[in-house]
RNA sequence: CGGGGUGUAGCGUAGCCCGGUCAUCGCGCCUGCUUUGGGAGCAGGAGGUCGCAGGUUCGAAUCCUGCCACCCCGACCA
């Protein structure tokens, strides 16, 4: 515990580097701040798009894809969604190259292939997605519309950081589209409810719910939900985002429908949207000096089996107990990789996969073929046990089973230890910077409270917790009345 | 865009102050033999326009000018 991943700068490369992401970037400046995915990094997020898909298909939603180019007239409809985002957007202006006549065998942009109007590449669809929906909505009896796109957005941030803000970024955005104010509120509550249950559920990471303030909502919406973690280092990190976007984008695209009382009213609407950035949470929170840990319901490979042998006839002998335990295991559902590699010996093999942090290792050498054991290591806690060939699969069971939990209670006692009631702002100061965490504090309200308290010390709200324990108090900062607390913190 | 720093082989680096067998070392890579219960050992080998472009000089990785890129800190942000 205790590692503080991100401001050490070694640590940070070999995990992200060499196991997850490579980062480097091409020579050209245009890929600045984008990160490359590899197999095993992207695997991990196609096992949390997966089970993501799940559960969106089980509160009701469909996949749908919308074109990544929005043209500018329909990316200013929502004013203040464009002004929002008008500062880091890139934006296509040409559709050619030509051969470049002073210089031989390379290309210019051809001045004669200018756009009419410039293509925005989406920062977020609701631009695209709302002037399709105006298409699709006449009635109530087409609401609601509950669809969700898997895509890439590129965002042209000043500074980038590997997974926490790259300029280009995978993730899925939910867009929906309700009869009433209420429903559409529900959604948005709902769709939070579904991401706390998959961050904490399967990547044993604990979050606080709650809304944002008016200056850290999203551009375009009345109100958002989001869920906040802390990081092992402790800055917070905004996890997740549900907005309700109220009527603005169906006044904005004119979205109307006709109403079951035979009235004509706009459309209420929702967004929502979960990104890479989940898989930087994932690594901050239970990563250690010895890599990556993965907890088992995301792990790509949940075990993997290492062969100990002098000589092929020996390698062949466990190859096949190996396989046979394998199939045992796979026949559990469980992920299991058996490295037979010839070409790395078992302590390569034994760090390979820790700093790949899978969750169980099952080593079988000689030894074992005599006593019909293995050794099985938890990458967690880093202990092994000799473990009869008998009892295996259950054990792996209860294993996986107890490091998941393990994992997830781990990261709450730490995140509980984080949060501190603070009175009045000199201690606020002092926490802030002698321990970090969440600070619960009361505030006045105001956003030019917020903005001082910034100022001063760097930390935002976090969010203002749902179901708040109804307090009355004196705002930390101003001294003025307040009657709830909310979670302060350094923020990445 | 402001303040600070860096750029030498796939990665990490020494050398830069004080120009001249200086292109160093480690990891990785290739070949061979020996190895295999926690990142193997030995021997041999491949690999570099010293970020780019100018300039100073008999001579530049080293000094000067300009440019480019990256990192850290701010403003911005999922």
């Amino acid at each position: 515990m205790g590692s503080k991943l991100t401001s050490r700068k070694t640590d940070y490369s070999k995990w992200y580097n060499e196991i997850v992401v490579n980062a480097d970037l091409a020579e050209n400046s245009a890929v600045r701040g984008c990160m490359i995915i590899k197999p095993y990094g992207y695997a991990i997020w196609e096992k949390m798009q997966a089970e993501l898909d799940k559960m969106f298909k089980a509160t009701g939603h469909e996949n749908a894809y919308f074109p990544l180019f929005v043209p500018k007239s329909l990316f200013e409809a929502e004013e203040k969604n464009a002004e929002g985002f008008a500062k880091e957007c890139a934006v296509v202006t040409h559709y050619r190259l030509k051969n470049d006549e002073d210089r031989p065998g390379k290309l210019k942009v051809d001045p004669n292939a200018k756009l009419e109007e410039e293509l925005v590449v989406r920062p977020t669809s609701e631009a695209v997605i709302w002037n399709t929906y105006k298409t699709w909505i006449q009635s109530y009896r087409d609401l609601p519309i509950l669809i969700n796109q898997w895509a890439n957005v590129v965002r042209w941030e000043m500074r980038t950081r590997l997974f926490l803000r790259t300029a280009e970024f995978l993730w899925q955005e939910g867009h929906t589209a309700h009869a009433t104010k209420a429903e559409a509120l529900e959604e948005t509550r709902l769709m939070n409810q579904v991401y706390a249950d998959f961050v904490e559920n399967y990547m044993a990471i604990p979050v606080i719910q709650g809304t944002k303030t008016a200056s850290e909502r999203f551009a375009g919406a009345e109100e958002t939900y989001c869920i906040e973690a802390l990081m092992q280092d402790g800055k917070a990190l905004q996890a997740g985002t549900s907005h309700f976007l109220g009527q603005n984008f169906a006044k904005a695209f004119d979205v109307k429908f006709a109403t079951s009382e035979g009235g004509l009213e706009h459309v209420w609407a929702t967004s929502w949207g979960v990104s890479t950035r989940l898989i930087g949470a994932l690594i901050m929170t239970h990563s250690d000096d010895n890599g990556l840990v993965l907890p088992p319901n995301l792990a790509p490979i949940q075990v993997v089996l290492i062969p100990i042998y002098k000589g092929e006839e020996q390698q062949n002998e466990i190859a096949e107990v190996a396989s046979q335990m394998k199939q045992a295991l796979e026949s559990q559902n469980i992920r299991v990789k058996f490295d037979n590699r010839d070409k790395f010996k078992p302590g390569y093999k034994f760090n390979e996969y820790e700093l790949k942090g899978v969750p169980l290792r099952i080593a079988i050498g000689p030894k074992d073929l005599e006593n019909k054991t293995v050794e099985i290591a938890r990458r967690d806690t880093l202990t092994k046990t000799i473990v009869s060939q008998e009892e295996v699969v259950a054990f792996v069971s209860s294993q996986l089973e107890s490091m998941q939990e393990d994992l997830f209670q781990k990261a709450l006692d730490f995140r509980e230890d984080h949060i501190t009631e603070v009175d009045n702002f000199d201690q606020f100061k002092t926490v802030l910077a002698d321990k970090g965490g969440f600070i619960s504090a009361h505030w006045d309200g105001t956003t030019e409270t917020e903005e001082a308290i910034k100022k001063a010390t760097k930390a935002t709200i976090r969010c203002i917790p749902l179901e708040p324990a109804q307090e009355t108090g004196a705002c930390v900062f101003s001294g003025k009345p307040s009657n709830q607390r909310v979670f302060f913190a350094k923020a990445y």
